[in-house]
DNA sequence: AGCTGGCACTCGTATGCGCCGAGTGCCAGG
DNA sequence: CCTGGCACTCGGCGCATACGAGTGCCAGCT
């Protein structure tokens, strides 16, 4: 519909706005770019992409700025995912391999992630529905008193502390554990209530209770939602374009605090691989002016959590891109190790 | 030294500015406070203040504003700290009662005093050398590898995994468990060490080697310094002030960020009382024109950890310290009860 | 001795005005 | 369909001016 030189005005227009955060003018254009025609012809192209709502001018009489609609065609059509230098390769995986434990590589990563794009980074530690069980351990603290360790494959560690209704013996303890990890170790979270389900039938009539108190918590610890932490880093970037928004930057603050909205603008993101939420595609007033960039991450073949950047709508697509899927993709190998 | 009359008018002018955020006049001074005295007499006042360094003047025909050192005597004899009011005692107690562990307990406070203060909150974790071992879980995940599961008394969970030199039976590693158990269960971490010094000795030689790793890993999770990890919220807030200071909140920003910078001003207060440092008084460049307020704050009687805020210096001191106060003293109670 | 009213002075900020130039839209011609 | 030319728009910048809050100082009063 638009001819191919018409998106290639696109493509420039972007890349200079992105470049100099500034309108650009026909003529810079022309010049910067070998479009082979004239500023007048250009113009034309320009009012026909006005026309068409991809980009828009500030002022009457300032250069244009792409719109929504238009980063979202550049992202689309016009752009390529830049990959990484062998240099930069080579940085992220030191960086990553130094780490210690789940926490130490998720905190890697959104550092990681917030220098390389210098934007503000997102990590949504692995997922537990998603994940499997390696091993279920219940401690005896006190008599009437049992805490719970989950072990996940990620690494990641969940504790909870169980008041049962009837003191548990040790014995009856160890042999709920036992009976517990043969039956769920290394299968699937969502797999787990059924696998349980009839576990209590197997125990004296006194320790019933206690039983059912340890598998309804071990059942809540797996589906409890608020456990999707993220992490953020990078903050300080919000900076380096907030010298126009200042008014801007506090909802962004704000909605990167509130965990649960970024979650849910995370969730939202179906598509398994790379997703870009601009400007107002994301459902969230705060976010209106910035673009998601993410991805999913996982320890085998399958995504388990996602990753990603948050920015300016104008921002390096093609950059952030390639640094979001390659640092995606080394936190995948880390993992995987581990 | 300074008379009466002069410390007044310094608190008036301290109260002023940090209500207007505008500097202020020997006029405004004598109408909005009953200083009984004539603008004139105040003005000599206020010179002897500056010529003193309490207070400066931001342009030659312009009201006062305090300095870092009028600050100083303001927090030291001029304020009290301002106890909080019933119904937001009972708001605190509310908010933080709900906490279901110790990692919502953290952010809980966190969330709570960024919002009472309307400032930065920060709440660094119960500090792992200061507290108990309530137990010590040992797990084996595979012949030659062990997870390491510590439980503190204050509800934090540790993990490490080991890899052995050496397959560990399961009888010798219940024997281990059992041992150490017995031996650090209910002591402090800085004793651990030569409670356990002898521990291999009682072991089979081929199980020595591997006793000694899982040892020494327990070990390094004690001191490793890099597990006083703190919490931050409300940066939101920071746009409260950086109306004026959009080159002041970058550098904030990556203070923040740089947990270990934090970290380090923390345990710089020794005073297990509360603290307040002021501008300058902070040795770190990017928060020099930011006070922070911080108190230490623990289970039973003794400071495990600290929690404060991280505002500009031009702040609501009595208030700030009030709620500072109050949040660390109940965050004290929810932790001794769980 | 200390407080007060008066007064001249400073200086930062707000306001209004005019210029400049980038950028546009349109049109006639190639 | 592209191009060069041209008139027009309008935001930004520099400058000069006016305003007013606030100060320092001094002479006089209690």
């Amino acid at each position: 519909m638009l001819s191919e030189r018409r998106l290639q005005v696109l493509r420039a227009i972007v890349q200079d706005y992105v470049g100099t955060e500034e309108p650009v003018g026909s003529k810079a254009l022309t010049e910067r770019h070998g479009l082979g025609v004239s500023p007048a012809t250009v113009r034309n192209d320009m009012a026909a992409l006005e026309e068409e709502g991809y980009i828009a001018q500030p002022h009457t009489s300032a250069g244009r700025i792409p719109t929504d609609k238009g980063y979202r065609l550049f992202v689309d059509k016009l752009a390529e995912v830049k990959p990484m230098t062998a240099p930069e390769r080579r940085a992220i995986q030191n960086f990553l391999d130094g780490a210690v434990d789940l926490d130490d590589v998720v905190a890697r990563t959104v550092r990681l992630l917030a220098q390389l794009t210098r934007q503000v980074a997102v990590v949504q530690y692995p997922s537990l529905t998603r994940s499997t069980v390696r091993h279920v351990e219940l401690l005896s603290l006190a008599p009437a008193r049992v805490m719970l360790v989950l072990i996940t494959d990620t690494g990641r560690v969940e504790q909870r502390m169980i008041d049962c209704p009837a003191p548990f013996g040790e014995t009856s303890l160890a042999d709920l554990r036992a009976r517990l990890n043969s039956r769920v170790a290394g299968r699937r979270f969502t797999d787990v209530p059924q696998l349980v389900e009839d576990l209590p039938e197997g125990f004296d009539v006194e320790d019933r209770g206690a039983v059912s108190t340890v598998l309804s918590t071990l059942l809540e610890t797996l589906v409890e939602e608020n456990e999707e932490r993220l992490v953020i880093g990078g903050t300080a970037n919000l900076t380096r374009f907030a010298h126009d928004f200042p008014l801007t930057i506090r909802p962004v603050l704000e909605a990167l605090e509130e965990q649960v909205v970024l979650l849910r603008l995370l969730g939202e993101m179906q598509n398994p691989g790379m997703t870009v939420r601009i400007g107002h595609e994301n459902a969230y007033e705060g976010l209106n002016s910035t673009s998601i960039v993410s991805v999913g991450y996982g320890s085998g073949g399958e995504a388990v959590a996602k990753l990603g950047v948050v920015g300016p709508t104008r921002m390096d697509y093609p950059g952030t891109m390639g640094a979001v899927r390659a640092v995606a993709r080394y936190v995948g190998q880390i993992l995987a190790e581990s």
